[in-house]
This record gives structure tokens, C-alpha cells and sequence, in this order.
DNA sequence: AAAATATGTCAGTCATGTTGACATATTTAA
DNA sequence: TTAAATATGTCAACATGACTGACATATTTT
């Protein structure tokens, strides 16, 4: 499989173009479709993993700004985000300069759940990496970088990178 | 962009789990939010460009096939099947050895109705390869084929590999 | 003849998204 | 200082694409 499988110029662009759609696919759905345990007892599903992590990663981030990352309205953020601040994993702090804003912040509880639910997804994609090598997973970002729209990709590209250091 | 951000032995374990679960969620979003057009006009959605897909793809599928193909129920798969026979673009024939399966196939209508719908994806992913490079299309396959779940992996990479010569 | 298999369907539910309309608090601008 | 703009929240109705459970039909296998 290691052969003529992963030789691009051997390919058709149409060649191309199905294998790298259906890996995506099919990829992406294994990646994501963790061990249902933990999240499904406690009620929450995809769309509470990604504001906790999202919170988490921009500690403070304006309600705006979220709504922005994930793409959806206000209205659908809403019955989620609720129930996690009322289960105590989100706070909302009032603005500093801005009392319209609500700054949100997970709480240590929410960390708790939040790492509770990437565990099983670090170890599988840490392990992915391991097994294609630094080289693909260099190739692995590239292309997915390229994959954004030319609309998002600046901004994206600097929300990915942002606070490397930590 | 191109320095430090994609030196993958500069990050370390939590950085590039970060950089790629999010690369993964925004480029695989990207690629799939397709311009409404063709789609809503019709009143089809992403379920029925991937029965689509997968019946072109493999033409005489059985059902239990795409069912496990999708990984949906058949219960699920059976509206969205039903409609885009209904409306010509999938033909059920019966089985010649065993009567009581249904072969799938699209017809000319869903072939065409295929191709409006992938066109803008196509041009997307081959834009995409193309700026990154084959070196990162080989990696980006890589890490995918290794996201896959071990006991996916055989079955999903062969018919990946499927008709390659097509 | 009985059991297993491949498929289909009815009915109800859930998670997550959408629009549209409106309310409230706060900041900015005329 | 009032009026307009902004940031957020919420109610209601609806769409899509999943799910479970139960049952029906045709066909093949035992």
C-alpha cells in the first residue's frame, strides 16, 4: 500500500481528486468520531467540545469572535452555550472597556471535561503523526492550509498559531 | 507562513495536536461548504452527494454496502434513496445471483447532477494540491490513511483504491 | 418447512443547524 | 442629550440528517 498508493504523479487529477476527497471523508469521520463514554453521559455532544475548546485556547474570547470561529448564528450558539455555563464548565465575565461584551472563560471544571474529551483524540492523532512522519504531517498541514478559502485563510492561519508558546 | 509555522519539529505534542485538529475542522469545512446553488435549488444535500458519490463510484453496489460505506442505518439511508430514485438519478436493479438485493446505479440524469455538484470541489482540492505541492499531497494522504481506525483502515484504503485506473 | 438474510417502511426522537422578530443594555455619534 | 449603532440574548418555527424499535416482504439457505 505503500507503493504506487501514495505516488501522486501517478495519479489523474481526477485520481487525485476522489482519493483525496474520500481520505477527507473518511479521515475526518474517524478522527472525530470519538468513543461516545464520556460525552454522551453528560448530555453534550460535537458542538459543546468545540466551544469549550475554543474558549479554552482564547481565554476571554468575546461571544462575537466564537460566533465568528464556528460559523453558525447566534441563536444556534445559544442552547449550547447555555447549558454549559449553567453546568458551571463556562463563565461570562462582563467587558473591561466594553460592559456590552461578555468575555467567556472555561472554568476548572470545564477543563476537567474538556481534557476528559480530547484525550482519546490527542493520542489518536499524535499517533497518526507518529506513523506518517514529520515530513507528511508537514505536507498534511500545507494542504489543508491551502484548503481554506482564500476569503478565511489569514485569519484562520493566525488563530491556529496563536499562543504557540503555551 | 511558510517558516516556523509548518516546522513540525518545532511544535511540541500539544502544539501539533492543536494546529492539526484545528486544520483539520476549517480545511474539511471549507472544502465541503460548497456554493448552495446547484444543491438547495433541488433540494438535495450533503447526504445525497455522497450516495451519489459512492454508487457512481462503485456502480452495482448493494445497499448493505453503502450502508457500511456511510456508516448510517438503513433506516436513514432509505429517505434520502428513496428521493433520488423517486426523482431518476439512482436505478435499483435487482440481483442476478441472489434476487433479494437491490444493485445501485446512477443514471445519466444523476451523473450529471454529480458533476454540477463536484465541479466547484474539484477545481477547490486541485487548487489546493497544486499550490501545496505533490511532496505535501503524498503527506496529506499519509496522515489521513493513518487517522483512519485500525479496524477501518484495510477495508477503506481498498476501496479507496478502487478502479484507480478509471 | 424453518431459519437466516437483504431490503424496506412506519413512527417517534434527538442534535444541530437555519430565519425572523424582538428585547435589553451599553456605547457612539449627531 | 437624544438618537443610532452595537453586543448580546431569546422566542418560535422549521430543516436536515442522524438514531432506535418494531414489523413486513421476498428470497435464499439449512
Amino acid at each position: 500500500m505503500t507503493d504506487i498508493f501514495f505516488n501522486v504523479k501517478k495519479h489523474s487529477d481526477q485520481q487525485k481528486f476522489f482519493k483525496g476527497m474520500e481520505l477527507l471523508y473518511f479521515g475526518y469521520r474517524d478522527f472525530i468520531s470519538w468513543p461516545d463514554d464520556v460525552l454522551h453521559e453528560l448530555g453534550f455532544g460535537r458542538a459543546h467540545h468545540r466551544i469549550l475548546h475554543f474558549v479554552s485556547r482564547s481565554p476571554g474570547l468575546k461571544v462575537a469572535e466564537l460566533l465568528k470561529l464556528l460559523n453558525i448564528t447566534k441563536q444556534s450558539l445559544s442552547r449550547v452555550l447555555s447549558t454549559l455555563v449553567e453546568k458551571g464548565h463556562i463563565r461570562q465575565d462582563i467587558g473591561v472597556q466594553d460592559r456590552r461584551q461578555r468575555l467567556l472563560y472555561v472554568t476548572e471544571q470545564g477543563q476537567d471535561l474538556l481534557n476528559k474529551i480530547t484525550e482519546h483524540q490527542k493520542e489518536h492523532m499524535l499517533k497518526a503523526f507518529e506513523t506518517a512522519g514529520s515530513q507528511s504531517v508537514e505536507g498534511f498541514w500545507k494542504v489543508l492550509s491551502a484548503l481554506l478559502t482564500d476569503e478565511n485563510r489569514e485569519e484562520l492561519l493566525n488563530q491556529i498559531n496563536k499562543d504557540m508558546g503555551a
